[in-house]
DNA sequence: AGGACATATACACAATTTATTCATAAAATT
DNA sequence: AATTTTATGAATAAATTGTGTATATGTCCT
């Protein structure tokens, strides 16, 4: 669980952002604008601040400049698009990243863990999962069984890849198709049916290690 | 924990690598040019050398010649846009690597991470890449198939050196582009493309080291 | 400055792969 | 046995990448 801070004008971003985050297990807390942000952040610690950079009261870039004299906490700025030379200067004021509007809430939570891991240094990340002769590189984005390469679709690599993270826990449909379809995925329930299956396929004798978790979703056993 | 000593005339980019290096739990040492460079050196060793060309009283060249009668420890160069004579000077110098300014933080990271990495195992003590016929001298920054030499125009080197250090790790278009191209790259995202296709007709039988990633990037074999 | 050349980029469209939908079969639950 | 849920196969839609060509852009030379 991280604690999260979001400084966005917009309420709708900001209830998009908390709803994802909180989804995954995070404590979102709200600021309408950079000045409140900086508030919050003199009483209250977080893991990532993320702010946007056209705000009332005071701009993301000066509240980064304000929460920078108090705390290290990492900072991911969203900007509009359009607001391409901000990129440069936001680097030099210690902002961490930087997502684009409009985003894909997948992929920003994704960069939220991405930052969170690499500013705590605390998991260095082995990379790779093991299982007999199954062999998943994540820094390779690759997948051996029996030492001959499989060959994953994108979709059937990030489903393993999410679950295989999450092994061992009880992962529900509707969880399992937020963090890899996203949040705002309005397609066929059925479709994580499908991609079920050919991963299954792919996985030969190791689909045994996706267990059907009837009215409920699926699980890849640990060990 | 690696030991890091950055040189730069400007305080600000110091503090900026500083900040993310410590972030990530290494020591830095800091130099304002490259006649303090040299003579920290004397006294201590460091796993990476950060040295920016332009800096008064010795520019990174000479630093960098100095620095190598005493000690292998790599060393990564820092150039402004439009030095890119100097890319090619800085390698004949015994340079590992060269980031352009501006530079992401993160991606600066990523990249001393690979070099630390690959020069603790010794892999490529002598500058060099092989792979059968194909051979990739670093420092003369030439390309040879079957003892041909290969014409590569500097993007489709860059693009080349960028995926052969970074071989065996799943490089996603964004990493590629930022790091080619850098990050304030605004261009149509399928010029990638067209340098992958490039290289890889010139790079003739050895193409097949290229994986491409579908809905992600591209990969250099490893092996 | 102008021309020849190499290089970089943009872009259209073909080739290919992947994702999705949907109908039906199979399995589990009641 | 009826009902609910999941598995599977096949057809279709969608997305991504490869490639050829055209157009800039830049560099070197005279």
């Amino acid at each position: 669980m991280y604690k999260i801070l979001i400084a966005d004008d917009e309420e709708k971003i900001r209830a998009i952002i908390k709803k994802y985050a909180e989804f995954e297990g995070h404590k979102v807390t709200e600021a309408k604008d950079g000045m409140e942000a900086v508030l919050i952040c003199r009483n209250e610690e977080f893991d990532i601040i993320i702010l946007d950079i056209m705000m009332p009261e005071l701009d993301g870039f000066s509240a980064c400049r304000e929460i920078r004299k108090m705390t290290d906490t990492p900072v991911l700025m969203l900007s509009a698009r359009g607001e391409e030379y901000d990129k440069i200067h936001g680097f030099e004021l210690g902002v961490d990243d930087y997502v684009v509007k409009p985003f894909s809430p997948k992929e920003l939570m994704l960069r939220i863990d991405a930052i969170i891991r690499r500013s705590s240094s605390k998991e260095d990340e082995a990379g790779t999962y093991s299982y007999d002769n199954l062999h998943i590189n994540f820094k390779a984005r690759v997948v051996h069984i029996d030492n001959a390469q499989v060959n994953l679709s994108p979709k059937e690599y990030e489903l393993l890849f999410y679950m295989v993270k999450n092994r061992g826990i009880a992962l529900s449909r509707e969880m399992i198709i937020n963090n890899v379809w996203g949040y705002d995925y309005y397609g066929d329930e059925r479709t994580l049916d499908t991609h079920i299956k050919l991963l299954r396929k792919n996985l030969g004798d190791y689909a045994k290690l996706i267990t059907t978790l009837r009215g409920m979703g699926y699980r890849f056993e640990a060990e």
